[in-house]
DNA sequence: AGATATGGGTTCCATAAGAGAACCTGTCAA
DNA sequence: TTGACAGGTTCTCTTATGGAACCCATATCT
């Protein structure tokens, strides 16, 4: 399968890996959510080559998960800036975070991210929206949803109906 | 930077994605989730070249994320499955598929997850583990921590303090 | 006026990674 | 002895990436 096909899956993840699930696309936004938000700084901070970075904003911007925003006239300046969209990617950039945090950083976490609201170091688990418990695999039973079509669970998945 | 020098980075992200922020490797890990275990299981459903596919699958058991267990011998034939490890990568898995749902499935999502403990269609939230508030990016705050080095913040964050 | 700086790109080339197909290796069963 | 099966490896061809150089509009310096 190429690249190009993967938003035409009838799955949410490949779907939504044919926007951000590039090998740079994702360290882009996590300098969004810190704050960068011109080209030469992205350059500056990632060390990712012109042309890919110049690449990756446009599929971005195309995307929506970025807007162009002018902040100066003659020359025309742009600067990228997280729309709606964008910022909804925050709650997969945190848990990223936590788990390089957990499995990869033995000499602690390299940033921490303090919650306002309560004043701690913030650590975050997954909980549903309706029972409010912490959500584990194990508790997690799937099945095909209305946007399906043709696709199909693995064979383990179908013998437990 | 070249991509090796990704999990040298003072930042729990870039380590995360030198792991897992191939193309293909989150599918692979979707695959897992939903208990595709076999080499060529993963290649039917992925439709992935083998080579490429054997690549990943062996990094993945590198990093600890996916275990080899045997399930016959003479021939030995081993299948991959989830460690711990890999297991704790589930929140990012499902804050992606929740994110390519709400915008990239204008049909409803392809897959329905059911949180056994409630009972319901399940959707989530990332909460603190301090207050079990829900987070948002506006409510959080980030400084250098212990793992930092040399590492530092965009000048937003920098005047911010 | 001419030279230089700035920000945001584009173009070029050499190398690396990917797609797709063919081939290899134990083992068992017909 | 010939297939079949599972899980790879090897091959060639095309595409993507890294790194450096160049371009363009405007502003400021000399």
């Amino acid at each position: 399968m190429r690249w190009e096909e993967l938003d035409r899956e009838a799955c949410s993840v490949a779907r939504a890996l044919s926007v951000v699930g590039d090998r740079w696309t994702l360290m882009i936004l996590r300098e969004c959510f810190l704050g960068t938000r011109r080209f030469e700084a992205f350059e500056q901070r990632l060390g990712i080559a012109r042309h890919v970075l110049a690449d990756r904003l446009k599929k971005l911007h195309e995307a929506n998960v970025l807007a162009k925003v002018a902040y100066q006239d003659r020359p025309r300046r742009e600067e990228y800036r997280l729309t709606d969209i964008g910022r909804d990617l925050y709650p997969v950039m945190v848990t990223l975070a936590q788990w390089g945090d957990k499995y990869m950083a033995p000499d602690g976490a390299p940033l921490l991210r303090i919650h306002n609201t309560c004043g701690h170091i913030m650590t975050t688990h997954l909980t549903c929206e309706d029972c409010g418990e912490p959500v584990a695999p194990v508790d997690v039973t799937v099945k095909l949803g209305p946007g399906a079509g043709a696709a199909t669970l693995p064979d383990v998945q179908r013998n437990k109906a």
